[in-house]
RNA sequence: CGGGGAGUAGUUCAGUUGGCUAGAACGCCCGGUUUGGGACCGGGAGGUCGCAGGUUCAAGUCCUGUCUCCCCGACCA
């Protein structure tokens, strides 16, 4: 081997490895060498680079407006909650007790009373609304808060399950049972359509199983997504609270006949996790494929010209016709001009990685013809437009791109769903083919599900709505269980999750 | 938390039965040549070998503890 062979081979190693290669790996190289985020000397927790922060600030926006149009206001409640707190609701302890990370020093002295680091902050927000919500007039009350949650989980993965992480969590109280059953089916819709709208991401929505439902819920409503590598990700929850929370917290109002009623709650939330989901269920083998909408850097521009003195002429020329010609055509836009010394191979596979969704390549050959080249991420094509007509292309190249990019995923999904009606198929279908497997079961019991999930590793990830429609309501065939054999089964997806 | 693997430069790794001033490549900085799919030459900076103890004349290397990461399970947005 030669010297510059060596070189070769070792450079290779820099590179990204394929994802089809070897998923976890690829899954790692991605959210570090994209400066998506870093880890932390803490266990399980990450530093949220720059670039992964850019994308949740854009989630952030997008999202807030969303959930504020549905009525809610925004508020901060402290990251620190009395543990007594928790175990006011005796399911809501059992289900997080395991998980919560308490404080019982501070000050240089032990605590009279331990504190938790919020898991999630129902009792504390339940407990303030025991003070505030009086009459009838102050309902429907909506919050909504953006913040940071600790759970100690046992196996953590950037994103995808962290110790702590960023997340939104709405919480309403209604006078009704129903406007409370309207909350949560809205916050589903808001959360679905903006999960499509956004990050391109085509989701299943349904309500989860007694025994996957949230700890205290009366009911649990999910958006699942399916990855790449065939495995779901539940992707945001809405809870049905009805009493619990409000009863242990003594909340209650006066209702128009001067009658002391209990309110109704709701809360609903997703996280950070969604990056992850960005990164698994559009990356390949070159790395990160954003959706428009959530890319920091929506077009990058490379620059192609020759550096030396007797250049210098030519470099200024190209400088000032991306100034005059190409950043108004962008003013709209997200971009950024890569002026750096690597060589245009070197910064198109770069940009690549990080998932630029339009790369514009500008040397000499673009002055001259007037026609920009440029390079589409998530599917390869390659053409030129004319410099005239850019700022109108971008801004409808970018919404197709995201339309693309949900239509593909809503393609993945449909063909990774398979529907099953004995245990046999089904065992050989979760292990062979991933996806959503879709039956017949009776989901009372708890019993099986535990049992399937100790043979195949597949969990229920929700029974569907009608027709996908979350206003139709759920799925009304039934039939026999296909674990059971038993009458009383209800259309179910099972999938293997992360 | 159980089982397995790993921690040496920013990264990927080498480092012999414990033995001289701990190495390489890539990356980074400086100078120059380059630029349409991961360019090249010359020079340079960068390490208390994860951390804490211990054994020894001598520890990156052996022992104990501990922390973090990766893979597999049980817990989960």
């Amino acid at each position: 081997m030669g010297k510059q062979d060596s070189a070769k081979a070792i450079k290779k190693l820099d590179k990204l490895t394929p994802r089809s290669q070897n998923q976890s790996k690829w899954y790692q190289e991605v959210v570090l060498k994209t400066d998506l985020a870093d880890y932390s000397p803490v266990r399980g927790c990450m530093v949220i680079k720059p670039y992964g922060y850019a994308i949740w600030e854009l989630i952030q926006k997008e999202l807030d407006q969303r959930i504020v149009n549905m009525g809610a206001k925004n508020a901060y409640f402290p990251i620190f909650i009395p543990y007594s707190f928790l175990e006011k609701e005796a399911d809501h302890v059992e289900g997080f007790a395991p998980e919560v990370a308490t404080v019982t020093h501070a000050g240089g002295k032990e605590l009279e009373e331990k504190l938790a680091v919020r898991p999630t902050s129902e009792t504390i927000i339940y407990s303030m609304f025991a003070n505030w919500i009086e009459s009838y007039r102050d309902l429907p009350y909506k919050i909504n808060q953006w913040g940071n949650v600790v759970r100690w989980e046992k196996r953590t993965t950037p994103f995808l399950r962290t110790s702590e992480f960023l997340w939104q969590e709405g919480h309403t109280l209604h006078a009704t049972k129903e406007e409370a059953n309207i909350q949560v089916l809205d916050a589903l819709k808001v959360y679905r359509k903006f999960l499509e709208d956004n990050l391109s991401l085509c989701v299943v929505a349904g309500k989860k199983t007694e025994a996957e439902k949230f700890a205290g819920a009366e009911e649990t409503y999910t958006v699942e997504s399916l990855m790449k590598d065939g495995k779901a990700l539940q992707v945001g929850t809405t809870h049905l609270l009805s009493h619990s929370f409000v009863e242990s917290f003594g909340v209650d109002f006066l209702d128009e006949n001067g009658d002391r009623k209990t309110p109704w709650a709701t809360s609903w939330g997703m996280s950070t996790r969604m990056i992850g989901g960005l990164i698994m269920a559009h990356g390949d083998d070159k790395g990160l494929v954003l959706p428009p909408r959530v890319a920091p850097v929506q077009i990058v521009i490379i620059p192609i010209s020759k550096s030396g003195d007797e250049f210098k002429k030519e470099r200024e020329t190209l400088q000032r016709f991306i100034v005059s010609a190409v950043k108004p055509a962008l003013a709209e836009v997200r971009y950024e001009v890569d002026w750096s010394d690597n060589s245009p191979g070197w910064k198109f596979a770069n940009w690549e990685m990080k998932g630029v969704p339009i790369r514009l390549e500008i040397g000499a050959r673009e002055i001259k013809s007037g026609e920009l080249s440029f390079a589409i991420r998530f599917n390869g094509e390659k053409d030129s437009i004319k410099i005239d007509s850019l700022g109108e292309w971008v801004t409808q190249k970018l919404a197709e791109i995201g339309d693309d990019m949900l239509a593909a995923h809503k393609e993945f999904t449909a063909e990774n769903t398979r529907e099953v009606s004995s245990y046999a198929e089904f065992k050989e279908v979760i292990k062979r083919d991933r996806g959503y497997v879709k039956v017949m079961f009776d989901q009372k019991d708890s019993a099986p599900e535990s049992e399937i999930k100790a043979e195949t590793k597949a969990t229920t990830r929700c029974m569907p709505f009608e027709e996908d429609d979350i206003d139709k309501g759920l799925e009304r065939a039934t039939g026999k269980c296909f674990y059971s054999g038993d009458e009383g089964g209800a259309v179910t997806l099972f999938a293997r999750a992360y």
